[in-house]
DNA sequence: ACTAATAAGTTTGTAATACAAACAATATAG
DNA sequence: CTATATTGTTTGTATTACAAACTTATTAGT
């Protein structure tokens, strides 16, 4: 059993355990598609979904991503290379940036999250809005639950 | 809003949309944490996952996995090297192979399978038996109205 | 103030993942 | 029996990720 799978599978029947992992399979494609159209990875979207509230250091970076350091440069050197994002010196330490969205950036992460937000709205558009009260409440019971929580 | 970002978030008052995005990357986290200690990406366990019911052609792979057939014969490659799986000529067709799990690839799965079973288990052992089932319908519901549900 | 140890990033080398286009071999249709 | 389609691999390219070594700047210890 468990279908940690992802394909064609019959849906009616499902443990605990195959209906959160089917379920987060549908939405890491969501966001996959929703990136694929602005030639954006997974990674690339939450390295902006970071930015919209912080302008992080490369280390800061690497903690929020759970990569590790090196893994950080490459990622900021290809979104720095299409302009979605800046590095700029660090005031206080010579050897640090800050990275930052740039204005193209900003548009980028204003049109991935309409998008993002319009398509994950759409999957729960079944949904009543006691049962979508109900799912909010249990997915943050989880995370909480979570060691670690979301990270 | 639309906390895409799967970092350290305030876990409250999350909306639909972020709840179930912090949910999905979560639920990855686990299964990449999972794959690792057997030195398995989620690609190679969802690889093993489809093996466990099926001996699909290498082409039958791409699509229950997603990928552009080119990417399968790596993909199986790297399985087969480290004993996994085997390719086994099709017998009505000497172009096409079937792919299958090994006596090492089905203990694998196994174990895998047994580990991702018992930490989702672990994450909604906050939850009530009742709300255990509501998340399942909930998901499950989702799932259905998904377009091409869990594709 | 000066040296030793730390910290922030980058570089280098390696591997996995993924695609697209071109290719080989077999199968099927007309 | 030739033309076409199908199955899978190959080749070339890019991204993602890590670990170890390295550079430069910062901080501690004496």
């Amino acid at each position: 059993m468990s279908s940690y799978d992802d394909s064609f599978d019959k849906l009616d029947d499902l443990s605990i355990v195959d209906s959160l992992v089917q379920l987060s399979f549908l939405i890491q494609n969501i966001l996959a598609r929703i990136g694929a159209e602005h030639d954006l990875s997974i990674i690339q979207i939450r390295l902006l979904g970071i930015l919209r509230d912080r302008e992080p250091g490369m280390l800061q970076l690497a903690k929020h991503l759970g990569l590790d350091k090196s893994s950080i440069t490459g990622l900021v050197d290809r979104a720095q290379r299409r302009g979605l994002v800046e590095r700029t010196v660090s005031p206080a330490d010579k050897r640090g940036f800050n990275v930052r969205a740039t204005a193209a950036g900003w548009q980028i992460i204003h049109e991935v999250g309409e998008q993002i937000e319009r398509q994950i709205t759409e999957v729960t558009a079944g949904l009543t809005e006691s049962e979508r009260a109900q799912t909010i409440a249990l997915a943050s019971k989880i995370l909480i639950t979570a060691p670690g929580a979301s990270r």
